[in-house]
DNA sequence: GCGAGCCACAACCATTGGTTGTGCGCCGGT
DNA sequence: ACCGGCGCACAACCAATGGTTGTGGCTCGC
């Protein structure tokens, strides 16, 4: 490809020949392949060189955006000058979302999504503290490294989940309280993680039955078993982004009286100059939600930083 | 490339080998490969398989991305399936923006917009007529063959382009009456096209003094010429796209009473059933731009079609 | 008509990329 | 606790690829 880029740019086989540093011999067979392989021919052969056909011309853009694009996939590994890479708890949640919502406003910005397997608060904070991503969004029970920064740039309302056959199923919105005793289930919790601590300590403030979950299946069977039964609900956040089948009818029911928010912190290294990262923080700030009137939040967060 | 997206939606080598057709091993080394050669790790090997690090979950989306452009370069030359092929007669005249403006409003549109090179308007609608492209923007100054149909799409009215020391530079428009023996160079004109009948027959109504053109250096070098002349000037159309640096000074002048037109046609094969075809058709027929009151067109495009 | 310039073909060889065979580590069942 | 199955990596081997040098034929300009 790069070959066939470089002799349509010269316009001949011989100075391409000499840009890659290989025989113009070889820029024949690399050419020659590739037309066979495409089945078409790329350049009519003059006597002063060669010119582009019909088809070649209308490879040629494609070519040039081919080579583009794998640049860019080195570029997304190479330490030093990488995509601005952040991590979020999945690909579902409100900081997701959010970031998505960056991309939408700032198209073409180099940014990789990924998701730490395995990760808890803390790993993740010791994955920017070592470079290994450049930011994430978690929320931050403990203290932060030296060096590190976080920002509350998503406090996210939870809401109750349920079908058509939930008690609460026509509620305009409930309280809390109103939930003590019902069975909640959670979607991907993981014992050890900040999140298990938000809803340990959320179950405990108003009695909330929040089930160790078994054998995690998936989201779609949660939600599947969700829609299908009257004792069963979750908890999820009002800027998440589940999808499920219409057919559910599944529910979201405002909670308020307090309202429980998770506070989604964005951690990032002080030192870390990326210009994506500074206009990603700036973006956030831009689309903080207004905070609702009466919150609840886990005792580690009230003092809102 | 493949492989790694193979085997990153399978999770593991094995069976990625299987959907691959071939074993275990070489996607083993192929893996090995692409990472030596991007000097990162992209799995963790684990017991039941791997899993993406977090510079594999990075350069994932842009793997894809590379496929798929391989995939839509590979269409683009593929007789039968592939993107709308449309010949203009140059990238800088006003049918060439206007396929840009199309492409600007639907964006990702196959669309590959080529030159037949030595062709005339005969040879055009003879690659139309074979299926080579798919369309052409022409002046069609004699009979179509069977199958084939044009549309009048775009009058483009002609301007003077002068430089600062010529007598015409602040006149504000002028009749081609006005013209009459001054000399004019038009650029990139060919003997035998269609083009070239054009400017002779306008020539002839007005008795206008336009020289054939010695050796031809190209547009940047006639603008240059043009710039420094007091003579010397061009013929160009309304909606073309000539870019000049803003040190020559070059003035654009309306020319009317009457106005000179270019007729440009849309030509394509009646029983061509491309979707991009129907909808680029829809698009100039939208953006149509409204005839001056009193045009000179040459005899041939004089009934309107 | 002839030389210069350029591309294609042939012969040859190093490297690559596939195969088969095998070893090792991890997890799960007995 | 051990054993067996599963899955990836390494080694040896071989065919195919992709490079090289050498050469021939075509076209254009002098």
């Amino acid at each position: 490809m790069r070959t066939f880029v470089a002799v349509a740019d010269a316009g001949q086989f011989q100075e391409a020949a000499i840009d890659l540093e290989i025989t113009q011999q070889a820029v024949s067979k690399r050419v020659a392949n590739l037309e066979r392989g495409l089945g078409v021919s790329l350049f009519e052969r003059t006597a002063r060189g060669v010119r582009l056909t019909l088809d070649g011309q209308a490879f040629l853009p494609h070519a040039r955006e081919l080579l583009r694009v794998a640049e860019r996939a080195a570029v997304s590994v190479r330490p030093g000058e990488r995509a601005l890479r952040v991590d979020v708890l999945n690909r579902r949640i409100a900081p997701a979302v959010a970031l998505q919502g960056f991309y939408r406003i700032h198209p073409g910005t180099e940014l990789d999504v990924v998701t730490l397997s395995d990760a808890n608060v803390e790993t993740a904070i010791e994955a920017v503290r070592a470079g290994e991503i450049d930011a994430t969004f978690r929320a931050v029970p403990g203290d932060l490294p030296a060096g590190i920064v976080a920002h509350r740039v998503l406090d996210d309302p939870v809401q109750l989940l349920a079908g058509p056959a939930h008690p609460f199923a026509g509620a305009r919105s409930l309280t809390p309280a109103a939930l003590a005793g019902h069975r909640i289930w959670i979607p991907g919790i993981k014992q050890g993680t900040e999140w298990a601590a938000y809803y340990d300590q959320l179950a405990e403030a108003f009695d909330l039955r929040i089930d160790a979950i078994g054998p995690n299946f998936g989201t779609e069977a949660l939600l599947d078993a969700i829609a299908d039964s009257a004792g069963l609900a979750t908890l999820v956040g009002t800027g998440d982004r589940y999808i499920w089948p219409a057919t559910h009818d599944l529910r979201r029911i405002p909670v308020t009286g307090p309202t429980p928010v998770y506070p989604h912190s964005f951690v990032y290294r002080a030192d870390n100059s990326h210009p994506t990262l500074a206009a990603l923080g700036r973006h956030l700030e831009a689309v903080r939600p207004a905070a609702p009137a009466e919150v609840w939040l886990p005792t580690w967060a009230r003092r809102r930083d």
